[in-house]
DNA sequence: GTCAATAATCGTATATTTGCGATATAGAAT
DNA sequence: ATTCTATATCGCAAATATACGATTATTGAC
């Protein structure tokens, strides 16, 4: 799992950390998924495969990387699996967001963005 | 830019949108430019490659990848160009984020996530 | 005009992601 | 034990992403 040539390594722990949330959010199947384990109270796999377009194996894979992410649990119920959200690592995905949106923007009026666009 | 067999368009259009979004922020260089831009004033292309372990072309890519997504602009001054981020759209961005990371989370010990992990 | 500087684009190599069918695994039911 | 169900994993193909050097296009300075 790692970036061509490796370059990861070469940024900030907080924007590795923020591009990694922002990566497990960057498919709309995950996306999905995580609505919908926002509002169910089941959420065994099957449920969650039946919501969406996608072959069996191919929404296990998303699974894999909600839960690789920290985003979602998976937890064996007798022959089947529950997932749900994470809500420990949820707040925190939540917080380091918040803080990316967050950023106060300066106004660059005075120093550029004033000419025609590309 | 399509994904693989072409099934996004059987997303939901605001899981499209936020997993788009989320794909912009999805690597840390592209974090990082973000980051940049909300702080600086002066934000030529050229600062924006001096900040980052990444050649000109790579960054003008990474540039482009935030500029499709809307998250920041281009604009022309002389032989430069000035990047600053898109007030308008990282609003929305804003939003779109913040309702995905408010949902409501309803309880699920009664139904489930009651044994062992996976 | 020529030259230097800036940034986008092209071409290419490599890595990763997405997707599916087939298979494997594990537990439940019989 | 056999069978069924649920889910993960494997193997493969296609699509995308990442990265860089080389090239191109544009502008400003001379």
């Amino acid at each position: 799992m790692q970036m061509a040539y490796n370059k990861k390594l070469k940024f900030k722990k907080d924007e590795i950390v923020a591009s990694e949330i922002a990566k497990a959010l960057s498919h709309p199947a995950r996306v999905a998924i995580i609505k919908f384990l926002a509002r169910q109270k089941s959420c065994f796999c099957n449920n969650i495969v039946e919501q969406l377009p996608l072959a069996q194996s191919t929404v296990s894979q998303h699974l894999k990387e909600l839960k690789n992410a920290g985003l979602i649990i998976g937890l064996i119920d007798g022959p089947r699996v529950c997932y749900c959200i994470d809500k420990e690592n949820w707040k925190k995905a939540k917080l380091i967001f918040g803080g990316l949106f967050s950023l106060k923007l300066n106004s660059q009026k005075d120093k550029c963005c004033y000419a025609k666009t590309t």
